[in-house]
DNA sequence: GTGTTAATGATCGTTTCTGTTCGGTTTTTG
DNA sequence: CAAAAACCGAACAGAAACGATCATTAACAC
């Protein structure tokens, strides 16, 4: 760019001379004083005003006897861990959910560690598609992607730290602004008349957002989830398009299907009576 | 090029010598007084004026002895990245930055890595209020605070990657639906004639949105930001409630109060100026 | 012609840049 | 571990550049 001539010539330019500094600096990694004196005949206090005056702009960083490029360390994340908290069940369902997506696709993903398993499933076979969700660890997982073939939006609003997630009128209106192909979503609770319960309020009303926005809507369930019940309802087993389960009995399978036909038992490992279908 | 006589000739008109200094320093990189003043047969006077006026239309930079090309900063760097860069110069203005903030109070806080730093000092001192970012890293940061005392709304929109940040009109509108008692910015850059510019307009949108839902607005500014330009503008310097500047001469200083008279030094590494007197 | 405006050059106190000196500190060497 | 060498940065002084100010000149309108 810059930086040709400026051998042993006149006076140049005091900034330029900087600058050409700043270059070989950029392209060696490093310069010593010595050279400096050499290179621009200059005096070593000079070139040690130099270089702090690159310091002091960031472009360099002073040593014992010259300078340095700055420090270029890499950021890592911390949230490794949290992914060794593997649960059977969780990743078998987000395995089958795996299976229901189409590239290019938009899904809606709540802020269960359900979907939590999912997104990081898309994440690991890089799928191209578009993922709304208001699960802060769901947009550090996809942020976090290093291939960057899955588009994120987030859903913005008041963040519950329980569940590390946004909710709230701003997320519900959020959420309702855009439409999705899918929506994954798990829920606390079903009760034995088919209504999906949640302990949060604010949490219900944004997956009932979601669903309500999404062309289809599929229920990740558990066995866990049979025996409990939340305290708001967010919707009815009905409304949705599919209920992919685990680990429930030949019994609890056909009371949901008494609701919605669309029930899948998802099974990975030879575990209770039938095998379902995958 | 157009360069004809150059001799004093005649004076066809000064503007045409501007430009045609103009286009001498987009081809070097760099011009001196000296050179204008036998290039052109001109005072150095003159050569000084033009070089203003050049300044003043941001097609070149003045330095001591001449002008060189200004730094148009079209591309940026990505979050981890920036985060290296320096890391002293914005440590110190996030800390008073710090001192500026009365518990209990809601501030928003951009994509920037200096907020960031402001972010995680907020978290380590456990002061009490409400932040609103459009910042995954800050969301992140405050999500996983220890104890509870910030409250957070994130700001949802399009996952621009590089940056880490929600951007697009979902993002706008969401700050849009909030006030807040302070705005803590950081920009790309700002130019001489005071206007603070940015790398991505999107990014600048959702800055500009900040400072108008804000009752205050407060710019942190390290050196590095005085000698580049981004490509759209964000605000001018004399809409904001204050500037705390970092490493920056004294002469730098003087020209930004020139814009805007709150603007405070923060000094904890690097001295400024020459021979500083302690 | 006369008045107005813009550009330029000259003066001069102030600021900036630079090299030298020198005492103190860090690194290397024996 | 101590001596030697290299390096650092504060302080000083000279040279160069700067910019505010004022006077001069050229172009133009009336």
């Amino acid at each position: 760019m810059r930086n040709e001539q400026n051998q042993a010539s006149a006076r140049p330019l005091a900034a330029a001379r900087r600058a050409d500094i700043a270059e070989v600096l950029r392209r060696n990694g490093s310069v010593t004083v010595a050279e400096l004196e050499r290179l621009y005949g200059i005096s070593s206090m000079t070139a040690r005003r130099d270089l702090a005056e690159l310091e002091r702009q960031g472009l360099a960083r002073r040593t014992h006897g010259g300078a340095v490029l700055p420090d270029i360390a890499a950021h890592e994340d911390s949230f490794a861990k949290r992914l060794e908290t593997a649960s059977e069940a969780k990743e078998a369902l987000a395995e089958a959910a795996l299976a229901m997506i189409t590239p290019q696709e938009t899904i809606f993903l709540d802020s269960s560690t359900t979907t939590y398993f999912l997104a990081r499933r898309i994440v690991e076979e890089g799928i191209e598609l578009t993922v709304i969700t208001n699960s802060l660890p769901v947009m550090e997982l996809v942020a976090g992607a290093p291939t960057p073939g899955v588009e994120l939006i987030g859903v913005g609003g008041a963040l519950r730290r329980l569940t590390r997630s946004y909710v709230g009128p701003l997320a519900v209106s959020a959420v309702r602004s855009y439409y999705a192909d899918r929506v994954f979503v798990s829920v606390k609770g079903v009760t034995p008349d088919g209504a999906l319960t949640d302990a949060d309020s604010l949490e219900a009303e944004v997956k009932r957002q979601m669903i309500a926005q999404a062309a289809e809507s599929v229920l990740l369930l558990d066995a866990t989830k049979l025996a409990v019940r939340g305290l708001t309802a967010i919707a009815k087993l009905d409304g949705l398009s599919a209920v992919l389960t685990h680990g429930v009995t030949d019994k609890q399978l056909a009371a949901l299907r008494e609701h919605n036909a669309e029930v899948k038992a998802v099974e990975r490992g030879p575990r209770n009576g039938r095998g379902g279908r995958t």
